[in-house]
DNA sequence: TGTTAGCACTCAACATCAACGAGTGCTAAC
DNA sequence: GTTAGCACTCGTTGATGTTGAGTGCTAACA
């Protein structure tokens, strides 16, 4: 058995009832619909034939039909239309975004925020790693005897910091020239010179073997790991439960969790390749408590090298087709207000 | 009518029972508790007039009675009997918080972590107020053509920063020895000194009124605000869930909202006077959203001046006891871990 | 005077049952 | 190939009865 032209017309009018109302869908509903000259019954053959083809559940004998995520997988790859935003909609995402002001996480915030406003799901923002990026500046600052806060100032206008043990007797001015040192000699290098450069160091410099050595580890690791938490945004984190599939409390409260859990997040946005949007149905995902939620993301970039991924998560029955025209707009929008910090 | 030994007892008992198991309590149930030889016809008459005193409420006829505010109230303030957190809980919430290379931000999340885990509770945790805490140093990073990064950071460890332009024509060496000279102005001076500092510095310095102008405005901002949306830090968002006052999905979202907008947050756990512990019963905390919540707090010191707070959020029925031995305990642990940044 | 047994009463919770209706599958006619 | 007709399925809704935990009151008891 073949999907015909009718096939189509009929399942996509499914999916978007269904996504609409989140109640099965019956042959009535169906050919009441504009466009359809066909009677109930003949209705019910397709769909007969669509469940048949797994396109199709039922829920029960009497019910209607729900799109299965197969044919959630059909209708993302081939039978949804391209929605545009309206002016006024990208207008109000630009607004938001562009407050001089604010910082990169500022600017990630935000848009978290304006992400799960505009959609109704909940928006996860991972920002770029750092380890595609360039140091800009780095600066060791006294925090008390012994111990040093230094500072990181990557070219995406990213600032991380940890704190270092310093050899005794160092005063706030030899930290200002160990800092200038650094400075001139990692900026702009990507991470490998500045092993190559911190070698180099080493062998010159005998007596502060400890602290080079402790600050190249540091360097690494933050530059290198994953990130931590604070690189993982969530907005509307409360939205799901809008939606009738996460009335059970015990659902949400899975749902909840993860969000908790800032590692299996990264995990779950992190993009596969570069493709511009990537859509996760249902077990796609991977993850068995996330089952019945499609995961849908894109990416931005922060100058020419490293980008980050903002995803929206929301029930298999979501509204595909606005879901990624906003996140399309905003990935836009986001590489465009990020990469004028550089 | 006058509250009795006996009342008090059977008081307790109920508020006891109703911690534990969220069911109304009966009077048979109360009768056979040890300690109580009276019958459960004796109890009742007790029930009635407690009810009566406004200490019970009576959900229906023929159910059980369930404590009223006023009971918590009066249990917080004279029932309890303070409880100790066994000797491996100490070691577990001590051992948690101190990891040295972690920065102030760091510690506190894990200190919101451990609250919530160790409570089964949703915890929050205040970073001190900045406006106490003096200035160890001032940074300028060029990041872009005529901005800058202005880092701040604190006595606490706590850095802060925000872009601002600079005039046309400075380099990273002339933001070198600003910061520096910035530094040297205004390291451990309380704001007024600083803002002293600075009118003092316009008068001399006429070239560059515009860039002090600036970075005095972002300091006074950053110093004196309530903070932003960093300095509140949330643990175990989704464990109200699982107390079964918090079954409603509507419930359950009004509260996730909350936790949402930090303003509110910081807001509702901000302390009243010096008190160690402050409690909050169902509507005494003033958000109508939040009725059937009770919230607890304690604060932390760093240092001699400042102070943030640690709280937790949860079902009025509340096991008041336990949370407040923890809240005690963490409030003390964290100033130690804190204070050693100095 | 305080305590207790006894008893009628209340009411949420639960199970049962019938009616309803949305929706299906099948068949026969168009 | 399409459709009207019809029997059938099954979740939903509402009415009804039963159960049991718990109460309030009264009268008897220590």
């Amino acid at each position: 058995m073949q999907l015909d032209e009718r096939k189509y017309r009929i399942l996509q009018a499914i999916i978007d009832d269904y996504i609409m109302t989140a109640m099965p869908v019956g042959s009535r509903t169906i050919s009441r619909k504009a466009g359809f000259s066909f009677s109930p019954a003949t209705i019910r053959n397709e769909m007969s034939d669509l469940e048949e083809l797994g396109y199709l559940d039922q829920p029960h004998t009497s019910a209607g039909r729900v799109p299965s995520n197969k044919a959630y997988r059909l209708y993302v790859d081939h039978l949804m239309k391209a929605a545009k935003l309206s002016p006024d909609e990208r207008e109000r995402i630009h607004d938001h975004l562009i407050d001089k002001s604010k910082r990169v996480e500022g600017v990630i915030r935000s848009a978290a925020d304006v992400l799960s406003d505009t959609t109704k799901y909940t928006s996860v923002i991972v920002a770029p790693k750092l380890g595609t990026l360039r140091i800009k500046h780095v600066q060791l600052v006294p925090v008390a005897d012994r111990t040093a806060l230094m500072i990181i100032v990557t070219s995406a206008g990213i600032v991380k910091d940890a704190v270092i043990r310093v050899p005794e007797g160092l005063d706030a001015d030899d930290l200002y020239s160990i800092s200038r040192m650094l400075t001139q000699k990692l900026a702009d290098k990507p991470l490998e010179a500045v092993r190559q450069a911190f070698s180099e160091m080493l062998r010159n410099a005998e007596q502060s073997r400890r602290l080079l050595g402790e600050t190249l580890s540091v360097i690494e690791k933050k530059l290198e790991t994953g990130g931590d938490a604070s690189d993982v945004v969530i907005g509307g984190s409360s939205n799901l439960l809008e939606y009738p599939e996460y009335s059970d409390v015990n659902k949400a409260r899975n749902f909840l969790a993860v969000l908790e859990s800032k590692d299996t997040l990264r995990q779950l946005v992190s993009r596969d390749g570069g493709m511009e949007i990537t859509i996760r149905i249902g077990p796609e995902n991977g993850r068995p408590e996330l089952n019945d939620c499609s995961i849908v993301t894109a990416s931005y970039r922060v100058g020419d090298h490293s980008n980050g991924t903002l995803g929206i998560i929301g029930p298999t029955r979501m509204n595909y087709n606005r879901v990624i025209s906003v996140l399309d707009f905003m990935g836009r929008a986001l590489s465009d207000v990020l990469s004028e910090y550089r």
